[in-house]
DNA sequence: CTGAAAGCGCTTACAG
DNA sequence: CTGAAAGCGCTTACAG
């Protein structure tokens, strides 16, 4: 929309003062060259005339800016809300703006969002990549000397700093919890093989089971959206295999409830017949009856972390590319019960 | 952070094509007035460059916006996020940059928010207000042309925009219901009374029993925060009161979860000892295992909303004040038996 | 159909 | 301690 009234500009509020625009611009940041006497008369001007700053004008001036461009695939979704206001907390105590966008995982999304971001003159990115994304894609933002601070997925190839959970740690003290309870056949439910943090989790799963000299069965692993549907659909493949587990460790909380829901809609003890454990400790993951027990992803310090890096890159730092991984934590609640002993 | 690099401007772009910087300007918008040939060569040099269009030197110029604000209570709340998607995903097909900020309910927070929007040269506010914030504080944004559009909490005196929900309606319809369902004894738990939503579904609450034969009893109306604490603290008043009534309608679901998981633990079955009707229509109302008898808030639709009411402003309408209210819909689901015949 | 000039609202050397 | 001048990257009349 075009403004239509002129509002009110630093050489309004200087000639008001009766002082030079230049002088009005040091005294409004409060510059130690300016006159306290002077200082206080241009400020009062400014509280007369309801004088806004203009911040953009500024950052274009001084080729400076406030704003932080930030990417994640979706907000309807726990673990990224908590992400998110890790992230938003942590940047508004640096003093920046957010600008906010959603990729819904579609590569194409986040080219554009990442173009409008540029054309907006953000200083920096805080990115949850796209699956499928290209390192190119970063890189040649980092080529324009934006830093980029990756959050929760890394991207191969890309050379900037990132911060994630250590999936490994996770799917193995999952695994581990689940053995030590007595299960010896324990499913692995939902999620996508191509994500790194898939990977990472069953690998974790895996050396769990080797180190108490048990073998994976692979026919127990079933992969899916990462959302409740995904949950309802891989637990009515799991049922068809005979015999059951006793024990799934799921992907992430979502499919756990998901897997849940289902189970209990066809009659089964949700916990019990199958003893469940999810991963990244949603809110809903403490309210959902059975409470669930889940691997902590540390959501919200993740966001703060990743907030930090990139604040650590505006004030100019030249470091080589950080990596923080976060440890994960088991967090025991009512969703496992020991493998039945009839 | 200030740029090192001085970047590919429109002036490198025009000399790299042999044409004037306004020609490059108007072919690289697509004017009509450039032939086709000259708009080409500039599309070409733009590309080769790498030139990145710079949309906030364009606004200043122009005198225009791209963005807008966006101010609501909390991210970590099912509620606002859900609102929060009905916003964005609007805004994002008008080609708005959306600016984020939360307020914590503080209205001191929130001023701080509004100034540093309009610092950065918003186009226009979406808010959900602070309670105790004044409609001054949206008044002075208006009269700087700059529309604001109110979602969810209204504010008396504010000469703008406001989406909404019936709450009256809302509250009738989850009293009507509780009462067909035989219940006569009736909980009104949650939420704050200086609340304009709170005294609206009160008020259908009250008018459902009156077109009942029914008279409310105002000794079972209890005051908590919006929060699961809220509801684990108001059920807990509840239970010292003799009779018991057989059903509560909660101010919303995060309140009807609290209150729930509260009765489980001690040993009540809740939906059944006590009926139960919620507010909102979250995600988790759906998950909650019983399953959530709620009245639907729309509350992406409201979002959605929201941001067409901005829109228009954005475009020029000088309409007056628009006020959109949604109805309120029962979602019936598995939170309330009839009453105990025994 | 294209170019020269002015200006959006600010800051930054540079003088004095 | 303060002011005059140039300029951030773009667009907008105005000529031609």
């Amino acid at each position: 929309m075009k403004q239509k009234k002129r509002h009110v500009t630093l050489l309004d509020v200087a000639e008001h003062a009766g002082v030079s625009r230049a002088t009005a611009s040091l005294a409004l940041r409060g510059s130690p060259n300016i006159a306290k006497a002077t200082r206080d008369k241009v400020l009062a001007s400014m509280q007369e005339l309801g004088y806004v700053y203009d911040r953009i004008a500024a950052n274009l001036r001084s080729r400076d800016s406030t704003t932080v461009g930030l990417i994640i695939m979706e907000l309807a979704n726990p673990f990224y809300s908590e992400l998110l206001v890790g992230i938003h907390q942590e940047l508004d105590k640096f003093g920046k703006t957010v600008i906010l966008g959603t990729t819904f995982d579609s590569p194409a999304i986040q080219e554009r969002l990442l173009s409008t971001m540029l054309e907006h003159r953000v200083g920096g990115i805080i990115l949850s990549a796209a699956p499928g994304s290209d390192s190119e894609t970063v890189n040649r933002i980092l080529s324009r000397d934006i830093p980029v601070v990756l959050v929760n997925r890394t991207l191969r190839g890309a050379e900037c700093d990132y911060v994630g959970i250590d999936n490994v740690k996770g799917g193995q003290i999952a695994a581990e919890y689940l053995i030590k309870k007595g299960h010896r056949s324990i499913a692995f439910l939902g999620g996508y093989s191509k994500l790194s943090s898939w990977q990472g989790r069953k690998q974790g799963f895996d050396s769990a089971h080797l180190a108490a000299g048990l073998t994976v069965d692979n026919s127990l692993v079933f992969e899916s959206p990462a959302t409740r549907e995904g949950g309802i659909e891989v637990i009515q493949k799991l049922l068809k295999v005979s015999p059951l587990p006793t024990a799934a460790f799921c992907y992430n909380d979502t499919i756990a409830i998901g897997v849940m829901m289902k189970m209990r809609e066809l009659g089964l003890v949700p916990g019990k017949d199958i003893a469940i454990v999810g991963f990244d400790d949603i809110p809903e993951a403490a309210i959902f009856s059975p409470k669930i027990t889940t691997v902590s992803a540390c959501t919200r310090m993740m966001g703060a972390y990743a907030a930090r890096l990139l604040q650590a890159r505006l004030e100019g730092s030249e470091a080589d590319p950080q990596t923080v991984i976060l440890e994960p934590e088991l967090v025991v609640r009512q969703s496992c019960s020991p493998p039945d002993e009839t």
